[in-house]
DNA sequence: ATGGCCACCTTGGGTGGA
Protein backbone atom coordinates (compact mmCIF):
# COMPACT_ATOMS: atom_id res chain seq x y z
CA UNK A 1 0.00 0.00 0.00
CA UNK A 2 1.26 3.60 -0.87
CA UNK A 3 0.21 6.69 0.52
CA UNK A 4 1.10 9.77 -0.94
CA UNK A 5 0.99 13.68 0.06
CA UNK A 6 1.35 16.80 -2.18
CA UNK A 7 0.55 20.07 -1.62
CA UNK A 8 -0.26 21.43 -5.12
CA UNK A 9 -1.07 25.08 -4.77
CA UNK A 10 -4.03 24.97 -7.03
CA UNK A 11 -5.43 21.96 -8.35
CA UNK A 12 -7.36 23.64 -11.25
CA UNK A 13 -3.61 24.89 -12.36
CA UNK A 14 -2.00 21.26 -11.41
CA UNK A 15 -4.83 18.78 -12.64
CA UNK A 16 -2.47 17.93 -15.42
CA UNK A 17 0.55 17.18 -13.68
CA UNK A 18 -1.59 15.63 -10.61
CA UNK A 19 -3.29 13.01 -13.52
CA UNK A 20 0.15 12.54 -14.92
CA UNK A 21 1.62 11.60 -11.92
CA UNK A 22 -0.77 9.30 -10.84
CA UNK A 23 -0.74 7.41 -14.30
CA UNK A 24 3.21 6.98 -13.32
CA UNK A 25 2.61 6.61 -9.80
CA UNK A 26 -0.53 4.75 -8.87
CA UNK A 27 -0.37 5.06 -4.72
CA UNK A 28 -3.71 3.62 -3.12
CA UNK A 29 -4.31 7.28 -1.25
CA UNK A 30 -3.13 11.17 -2.34
CA UNK A 31 -4.07 13.37 0.00
CA UNK A 32 -3.84 16.80 -1.17
CA UNK A 33 -3.26 20.67 0.17
CA UNK A 34 -4.51 23.88 -1.26
CA UNK A 35 -6.59 22.85 -3.85
CA UNK A 36 -8.13 26.35 -3.81
CA UNK A 37 -11.28 25.51 -5.31
CA UNK A 38 -14.94 25.82 -4.37
CA UNK A 39 -16.25 22.29 -4.17
CA UNK A 40 -18.54 22.79 -6.98
CA UNK A 41 -15.03 23.11 -9.12
CA UNK A 42 -13.40 20.12 -7.89
CA UNK A 43 -12.46 18.18 -11.13
CA UNK A 44 -14.39 14.74 -10.14
CA UNK A 45 -14.69 13.33 -13.30
CA UNK A 46 -10.92 13.97 -13.96
CA UNK A 47 -10.30 12.27 -10.77
CA UNK A 48 -12.38 9.74 -11.20
CA UNK A 49 -10.95 9.41 -15.14
CA UNK A 50 -7.81 8.55 -13.47
CA UNK A 51 -9.17 5.90 -11.42
CA UNK A 52 -9.75 7.47 -7.99
CA UNK A 53 -12.74 8.61 -5.42
CA UNK A 54 -12.35 11.77 -3.95
CA UNK A 55 -13.61 13.24 -0.75
CA UNK A 56 -12.85 16.96 -0.71
CA UNK A 57 -13.30 19.99 1.57
CA UNK A 58 -12.77 23.73 -0.39
CA UNK A 59 -13.60 27.07 -0.26
CA UNK A 60 -12.65 29.81 -2.86
CA UNK A 61 -9.07 31.19 -3.29
CA UNK A 62 -7.22 29.82 -0.18
CA UNK A 63 -6.55 26.28 1.48
CA UNK A 64 -8.99 23.21 0.46
CA UNK A 65 -8.31 19.67 1.05
CA UNK A 66 -8.64 16.28 -0.57
CA UNK A 67 -8.46 12.70 -0.06
CA UNK A 68 -8.10 10.23 -3.51
CA UNK A 69 -8.18 7.02 -2.93
CA UNK A 70 -7.70 3.90 -5.77
CA UNK A 71 -10.88 2.74 -6.62
CA UNK A 72 -9.53 -0.56 -7.65
CA UNK A 73 -7.47 -1.46 -4.46
CA UNK A 74 -8.91 0.24 -1.29
CA UNK A 75 -12.28 1.34 -2.82
CA UNK A 76 -13.98 5.15 -1.79
CA UNK A 77 -12.99 7.04 0.97
CA UNK A 78 -15.46 5.86 4.01
CA UNK A 79 -16.42 7.82 7.02
CA UNK A 80 -15.59 11.00 5.75
CA UNK A 81 -14.89 14.02 8.26
CA UNK A 82 -14.37 17.44 7.20
CA UNK A 83 -12.21 19.88 9.60
CA UNK A 84 -11.77 19.28 13.48
CA UNK A 85 -14.56 18.76 15.62
CA UNK A 86 -12.93 20.64 18.65
CA UNK A 87 -11.95 23.35 16.53
CA UNK A 88 -14.14 25.89 14.51
CA UNK A 89 -12.49 27.32 11.80
CA UNK A 90 -13.82 28.69 8.71
CA UNK A 91 -10.36 27.72 7.05
CA UNK A 92 -10.67 24.22 4.89
CA UNK A 93 -7.73 22.76 6.22
CA UNK A 94 -8.43 19.68 7.08
CA UNK A 95 -10.27 16.15 5.94
CA UNK A 96 -9.96 11.95 7.06
CA UNK A 97 -11.57 9.21 5.67
CA UNK A 98 -11.15 5.46 6.63
CA UNK A 99 -8.91 4.05 3.30
CA UNK A 100 -7.69 0.91 3.03
CA UNK A 101 -8.56 -0.14 6.45
CA UNK A 102 -6.69 3.14 7.87
CA UNK A 103 -8.06 6.20 9.19
CA UNK A 104 -6.10 9.05 6.23
CA UNK A 105 -5.54 12.29 8.10
CA UNK A 106 -4.83 15.03 5.83
CA UNK A 107 -3.83 18.47 6.89
CA UNK A 108 -2.67 21.87 5.84
CA UNK A 109 -1.04 23.05 8.57
CA UNK A 110 -1.85 26.70 8.67
CA UNK A 111 1.48 29.10 7.52
CA UNK A 112 1.93 31.60 10.90
CA UNK A 113 3.33 34.06 8.68
CA UNK A 114 5.50 34.95 11.28
CA UNK A 115 6.39 34.15 14.86
CA UNK A 116 4.22 36.38 17.46
CA UNK A 117 1.86 37.39 14.28
CA UNK A 118 -1.45 36.94 15.15
CA UNK A 119 -1.18 34.29 12.27
CA UNK A 120 1.58 32.24 14.33
CA UNK A 121 -1.18 32.17 17.31
CA UNK A 122 -3.58 30.74 15.17
CA UNK A 123 -1.00 28.28 14.11
CA UNK A 124 -0.24 26.98 17.18
CA UNK A 125 -4.19 26.87 18.72
CA UNK A 126 -5.01 25.20 14.99
CA UNK A 127 -2.12 22.49 15.80
CA UNK A 128 -3.21 22.36 19.46
CA UNK A 129 -6.60 21.41 18.62
CA UNK A 130 -5.29 18.44 16.53
CA UNK A 131 -3.33 17.39 18.87
CA UNK A 132 -6.51 17.39 21.18
CA UNK A 133 -7.92 15.57 18.72
CA UNK A 134 -5.68 12.83 17.66
CA UNK A 135 -5.05 11.64 21.01
CA UNK A 136 -6.50 8.01 21.80
CA UNK A 137 -9.67 7.22 22.10
CA UNK A 138 -10.64 9.86 19.86
CA UNK A 139 -8.00 9.65 16.70
CA UNK A 140 -9.31 11.75 14.18
CA UNK A 141 -13.02 10.37 13.89
CA UNK A 142 -16.47 12.01 14.57
CA UNK A 143 -17.09 12.63 18.20
CA UNK A 144 -20.01 9.95 18.22
CA UNK A 145 -17.68 7.21 16.57
CA UNK A 146 -15.07 7.92 19.00
CA UNK A 147 -14.62 7.10 23.29
CA UNK A 148 -18.72 6.48 23.37
CA UNK A 149 -18.95 3.88 20.78
CA UNK A 150 -16.94 1.12 23.45
CA UNK A 151 -15.94 -2.12 21.48
CA UNK A 152 -15.24 -1.07 18.19
CA UNK A 153 -11.75 -1.04 17.00
CA UNK A 154 -10.19 2.23 16.20
CA UNK A 155 -8.82 2.11 12.82
CA UNK A 156 -4.77 2.78 12.98
CA UNK A 157 -4.02 6.42 12.08
CA UNK A 158 -2.23 7.97 9.13
CA UNK A 159 -1.71 11.54 9.11
CA UNK A 160 -0.34 13.39 5.92
CA UNK A 161 -0.29 16.84 4.62
CA UNK A 162 1.71 20.11 4.38
CA UNK A 163 2.46 20.66 8.35
CA UNK A 164 4.86 23.79 7.61
CA UNK A 165 6.85 22.85 10.12
CA UNK A 166 10.54 21.77 10.01
CA UNK A 167 11.32 19.40 12.54
CA UNK A 168 15.17 19.64 12.81
CA UNK A 169 17.92 21.38 11.89
CA UNK A 170 18.92 19.04 8.62
CA UNK A 171 15.69 19.71 7.59
CA UNK A 172 16.49 23.01 6.68
CA UNK A 173 18.59 24.33 3.71
CA UNK A 174 20.38 27.61 5.58
CA UNK A 175 19.52 26.30 9.66
CA UNK A 176 21.53 29.55 10.99
CA UNK A 177 19.34 31.67 8.24
CA UNK A 178 15.99 30.03 9.57
CA UNK A 179 16.82 29.95 13.28
CA UNK A 180 13.73 30.88 15.60
CA UNK A 181 11.74 31.50 11.83
CA UNK A 182 9.08 30.59 10.77
CA UNK A 183 8.32 26.86 9.91
CA UNK A 184 11.54 26.35 12.63
CA UNK A 185 10.51 28.04 15.81
CA UNK A 186 10.91 25.65 19.19
CA UNK A 187 6.94 26.44 19.65
CA UNK A 188 6.00 25.06 16.04
CA UNK A 189 8.50 22.11 16.60
CA UNK A 190 7.33 21.48 19.87
CA UNK A 191 4.02 20.98 18.70
CA UNK A 192 5.89 18.41 15.87
CA UNK A 193 7.14 16.09 18.47
CA UNK A 194 3.99 16.24 20.38
CA UNK A 195 2.51 14.18 17.70
CA UNK A 196 5.32 12.14 17.52
CA UNK A 197 4.07 11.74 21.84
CA UNK A 198 0.91 10.52 20.48
CA UNK A 199 2.36 7.57 18.94
CA UNK A 200 2.80 9.01 15.54
CA UNK A 201 6.29 7.99 13.67
CA UNK A 202 7.60 10.41 11.15
CA UNK A 203 7.96 8.01 8.50
CA UNK A 204 10.52 9.68 6.45
CA UNK A 205 12.91 9.10 9.43
CA UNK A 206 12.76 5.27 9.85
CA UNK A 207 14.94 5.18 6.97
CA UNK A 208 18.50 6.43 6.06
CA UNK A 209 18.33 9.29 3.97
CA UNK A 210 20.31 11.06 1.95
CA UNK A 211 21.36 14.65 3.50
CA UNK A 212 19.57 18.08 2.42
CA UNK A 213 16.14 16.31 1.40
CA UNK A 214 13.57 18.84 0.97
CA UNK A 215 9.97 19.06 0.07
CA UNK A 216 9.37 22.99 -0.55
CA UNK A 217 11.02 25.14 -2.39
CA UNK A 218 10.83 29.02 -2.79
CA UNK A 219 9.78 30.29 -6.41
CA UNK A 220 12.07 32.82 -5.86
CA UNK A 221 15.84 33.26 -5.57
CA UNK A 222 15.82 29.83 -7.76
CA UNK A 223 15.16 27.87 -4.43
CA UNK A 224 15.05 24.86 -6.34
CA UNK A 225 18.07 24.44 -8.54
CA UNK A 226 20.28 25.85 -5.22
CA UNK A 227 18.16 22.75 -3.67
CA UNK A 228 17.12 26.07 -0.81
CA UNK A 229 14.54 24.35 0.50
CA UNK A 230 12.59 23.18 3.36
CA UNK A 231 11.59 19.72 4.59
CA UNK A 232 7.88 20.32 5.85
CA UNK A 233 5.38 17.93 4.31
CA UNK A 234 5.52 14.80 6.34
CA UNK A 235 3.58 11.11 6.21
CA UNK A 236 2.94 10.23 10.10
CA UNK A 237 1.85 7.16 11.08
CA UNK A 238 0.56 4.95 14.89
CA UNK A 239 3.80 3.14 15.93
CA UNK A 240 2.29 -0.11 15.58
CA UNK A 241 2.60 0.75 11.42
CA UNK A 242 6.00 1.28 11.72
CA UNK A 243 7.14 -2.34 11.00
CA UNK A 244 5.44 -2.13 7.67
CA UNK A 245 7.23 0.87 6.32
CA UNK A 246 9.10 -0.44 3.62
CA UNK A 247 10.19 3.42 2.44
CA UNK A 248 9.52 6.81 2.38
CA UNK A 249 11.10 9.43 -0.23
CA UNK A 250 10.51 12.91 -2.02
CA UNK A 251 9.85 12.82 -5.30
CA UNK A 252 11.80 15.84 -7.07
CA UNK A 253 10.57 15.23 -10.37
CA UNK A 254 7.41 16.87 -10.49
CA UNK A 255 9.15 20.29 -9.02
CA UNK A 256 11.37 20.33 -12.11
CA UNK A 257 8.45 20.58 -14.47
CA UNK A 258 7.13 24.09 -16.34
CA UNK A 259 4.87 25.33 -14.27
CA UNK A 260 5.09 23.04 -10.79
CA UNK A 261 3.93 23.39 -7.12
CA UNK A 262 6.50 24.94 -4.87
CA UNK A 263 6.01 21.71 -3.07
CA UNK A 264 6.71 18.24 -3.95
CA UNK A 265 4.89 15.09 -3.34
CA UNK A 266 5.99 12.67 -0.30
CA UNK A 267 5.12 8.66 -0.63
CA UNK A 268 5.40 5.79 1.79
CA UNK A 269 5.26 2.38 1.16
CA UNK A 270 3.55 0.17 3.64
CA UNK A 271 3.54 -3.76 3.01
CA UNK A 272 0.12 -5.49 2.79
C1' DA B 1 19.84 45.76 -1.31
C1' DT B 2 15.51 41.77 3.38
C1' DG B 3 13.23 41.44 -2.56
C1' DG B 4 13.23 38.56 -6.28
C1' DC B 5 7.90 34.16 -7.66
C1' DC B 6 3.32 32.28 -8.12
C1' DA B 7 -1.87 31.93 -7.72
C1' DC B 8 -6.14 34.14 -6.76
C1' DC B 9 -9.64 37.44 -7.92
C1' DT B 10 -9.79 40.45 -11.33
C1' DT B 11 -7.58 43.74 -15.21
C1' DG B 12 -4.60 46.78 -11.10
C1' DG B 13 -2.82 45.63 -7.33
C1' DG B 14 -3.61 43.64 -2.77
C1' DT B 15 -3.30 39.19 -0.18
C1' DG B 16 -1.24 34.94 1.03
C1' DG B 17 2.00 31.55 0.68
C1' DA B 18 6.67 29.77 3.30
Amino acid sequence: MKLATWNVNSLKVRLPQVVDWLAANPVDVLCLQETKLRDEQFPRDAIAEAGYEAAFAGQPTYNGVAILARRDTVGPPADVVVGNPLFEDPQQRLISATVGGLRVVCAYFPNGQAVGSEKFEYKLRWIDALIEWLKPGIRGTAPSAGGESAGTATPLLALLGDFNIAPEDRDVHDPEKWAGQIHCSDEERARFFQLAGLGLVDTFRLFEQPPRQFSWWDYRMLGFRRNAGLRIDHILVDAPLAPRVRACAIDREPRKLEQPSDHAPVVATLDG
